[in-house]
DNA sequence: CGACTCCTTGACAGCGTTCAACAGTAGTGG
DNA sequence: CCACTACTGTTGAACGCTGTCAAGGAGTCG
């Protein structure tokens, strides 16, 4: 039996949605961020663009008292930092060791031909797409509701996989969701408890899903 | 004394940035709507384009159960219906009695030269920019951060008249802020009793603000 | 004038937070 | 490779902010 664990590695040799943002002759570096390491700051100049090859990325706000609010999760594929103003409106970092292609913003900006400009959007529209369905979440949403969620999320954006790795903390995971870690962990509990979900080994962040149709319904 | 009220009337007489998007030479009309009625549904086709000329629209989404999250209050000179896909990603229905000017959705995304385009990416990005700071105030803030964030919002954008008319309801503001209009109410009265605000009147819609360094110091 | 909506306020309940203890894991350095 | 330490996650107990339910007053509109 052939069990697929988190898929999208193959997308890893080619950096395609940064290419058809920038042009196939622009310049872009490949870098590496340690566990824990920032990408870039809120507020900074907007300098590049980024697409994860391989890790996780954490995009977010912080209030002054060190609450934080993490806005999207960047998984292999995805693309980050672009912004149409001057500055960044999130700080990125590391939750993993992980590798980015990176291409300078000017390259996107500067000339904005009709198709780099439609690729643009579609790219800006995808983030504004899911941060409109994460106010629903965050405003309208029950701790156990927000839980199944994410898992939902996660398990369509690694395409199902027999066994699903979350490069994430609980910590991660509660800042996502505007709740504690605690309840997200009670809430991971009453699902194990409940046969919806289970734990591989004793890690707590490898899962399988055993009832998909369920977690679905405790969504809407 | 001169007092202001509520200022962007004057924008009223011409669609500033709709005509900046679609070009100067494209069809647009205008349309007025009675007070609750909907502009457009979520899932709908996205057919036009729209700006606010007087009154005021909200845009949510709904979960199955009738929980309401609002995303946006679009006042006088706001464009909303902007989609890059093909159908709307919320419900948008009039507040008040308004009127809006509209335009084929087409005339906006056919002819995408490098100026519209610049244009329409600068419009997504304010929606983009508003939405994210939202993240941290549904799920980082308490109800009275919350409460004094709105009341700040409104402020602004209402280029801080003298006395402030809200054209929403508290139900209305609740579902805008992720909590229930008891609890906007309790919060509005806890601000009056500290002297930051005072209403006018009876109506409880019309509010002055008195001390907004207090105001802003709580959001922070 | 009557019915309806809107808003405030009080009492109480409950969901999620806070504080705490503990176990298991992973990272670090000898 | 092991020991030490920090980190991560779970679970329990108590608290408190916000939600729920209810009553009543004021405004609005036909």
């Amino acid at each position: 039996m052939l069990i697929r664990v988190n898929a999208n590695k193959s997308r890893a040799s080619v950096p395609t949605k940064l290419t058809a943002l920038v042009g196939e002759d622009s310049l872009w570096h490949q870098f590496k961020y340690k566990r824990g390491t920032e990408v870039f700051g809120e507020a900074e100049p907007a300098a590049y663009v980024y697409q994860v090859s391989e890790g996780a990325i954490r995009t977010y706000k912080l209030l002054s008292d060190g609450r934080r609010q993490i806005g999207a999760f960047h998984l292999p594929g995805d693309i980050f930092g672009l912004e149409n103003g001057d500055v960044y409106r999130f700080t990125a970092d590391a939750i993993i060791e992980t590798t980015v292609w990176l291409a300078r913003r000017e390259s996107v900006f500067s000339g904005l031909t009709e198709i780099s400009a439609a690729a643009t959007l579609k790219v800006v529209n995808k983030s504004l797409e899911h941060v409109e369905n994460h106010l629903l979440l965050l405003g309208r949403q029950t701790s156990l509701e927000k839980t199944a969620s994410f898992l939902l999320e996660m398990d369509r954006r690694l395409e199902q996989p027999a066994m699903m790795i979350l490069p994430m903390s609980r910590r991660d995971i509660a800042d996502y969701l505007g709740i504690t870690l605690e309840t997200v962990s009670r809430a991971m509990s009453t699902l194990r408890d409940e046969g919806v979900l289970s734990f591989v080994g004793q890690t707590q962040r490898e899962i399988i899903l055993l009832d998909r149709p369920k977690l679905a319904q405790l969504v809407r």
